[in-house]
DNA sequence: ACATTGATTGAATAACCATTCAATGGAGTC
DNA sequence: GACTCCATTGAATGGTTATTCAATCAATGT
């Protein structure tokens, strides 16, 4: 008798297609018990297959745990990628979308923010994370830095280190997500997206618009 | 035959002592190994004392971590507060004193930001840190917007709202104690004050110095 | 049908670790 | 000097977990 609502999924899949599943997996499984309590069980347990395979697809743990983080970076430069290198927008509306990039849901959520934050806290993992990531952070910093150096210029503003401003911006993000993730009550994707678009207004009053209704005007 | 170089310490001391002794191992094996891999073993070893005193002297190795975090908070809470609350001094001066306490060298080091960011990243420490510092975090939130709405109304100044201005520098706060952990190459504790207090210049230019020289004046 | 190949399973292994506790030590008290 | 009371020690215990691997399974080619 087949049960007619849920075909049977075939019993053997392609080995990217199981390591996408066990990625998943961990991501799930670290956000729920972070990475001490993740364990080959639980992760297998909640990809529904069987506790070998981890170590059949990936060498080990950790080259698992290397791969997830890899694959987060990788769907994270995707994004601000693709929303700012288009070459047809000025540089205010590329900047906003690296802004947005960041605060996008499909990246800025408290599963993935839980990941993310896994990685910086254990030493060995961090080491991980500075091999895998450190050249993508410092890559979108220096895109940063140039898109303020060019709004800079092109509108005239005076007192703007574009340095400054990209090291103030990484921070932000990070901090951003840092409390969204903690304090989910308090601090809200939309809020912190608001919150920085609001300095980018303070440094560049004329091609940021503030939320703030303005006496002035 | 006595050693005349050092002073044997004495076999036993008062419980007090002991704590602070382990306690202290405990942020360097944090530093060093993470939570995860920082074991009753190699904390004890680094006090130069024996697997057994933990549990006697803490229920468990999780009251030993939450009496760490503890010990962290109440630090840095001692700091801020008794560098903000003299009655002498200026609003902007008392914001000044809370970044001065956030980046102060005895709080803002990697291997006690080490131990900040463990507690971020593991979902159980998670919740113990949201008990512990969580009321510490607001209450610090609290402090700088009431703050800023003072200097807001003492200095005359329009279009700002002091709850986006202190939501955005505890992210700020945070998100630079993140990058001096990650990069401490690109980001120092010096550079990371600089950016804030500039970012105050651009809130509340008459109250806060630029770094930067201003071409019009 | 049969064989081959590669994916999958889960029991077995070996290492690691928090916690317990009986034994020891030493400082103060009488 | 003997006694008491804690602090201290570290071996033993029990539980957990990454990794291995022999056996099984399913698909594909012949």
């Amino acid at each position: 008798m087949q049960e007619p609502a849920t075909k049977k999924p075939p019993r053997t899949a392609p080995p990217e297609a199981r390591r996408d599943q066990l990625i998943e997996a961990t991501i799930t499984s670290i956000s729920k018990h972070g990475i001490s309590g993740t364990t080959l069980a639980k992760v297998t347990a909640e990809a529904g297959l069987s506790l070998g395979l981890v170590n059949f697809h990936f060498k080990s743990k950790e080259a698992l745990l290397t791969a997830t983080l890899t694959h987060l970076a990788d769907e994270h430069r995707g994004l601000w990628i693709s929303e700012s290198s288009r070459s047809d927008v000025a540089p205010a509306e590329k900047l906003q979308a690296i802004v947005n990039a960041q605060f996008h849901p499909r990246i800025c959520n408290r599963r993935k923010l839980s990941v993310w934050f896994a990685f910086f806290g254990e030493s060995r993992p961090r080491t991980a994370y500075r091999k895998v990531t450190g050249p993508l952070d410092e890559e979108r910093q220096n895109a940063t830095a140039e898109l303020c150096a060019e709004i800079t210029t092109e509108g005239g503003y005076c007192g703007i280190i574009p340095e400054t401003l990209s090291a103030t911006l990484e921070s932000l993000f990070d901090g951003s997500w840092l409390n969204i993730l903690m304090y989910p009550d308090r601090f809200t994707r939309k809020m912190a997206r608001d919150n920085v678009m609001e300095y980018l207004h303070l440094c560049f009053p004329r091609d940021f618009e503030s939320r703030v209704t303005n006496p002035q005007s």
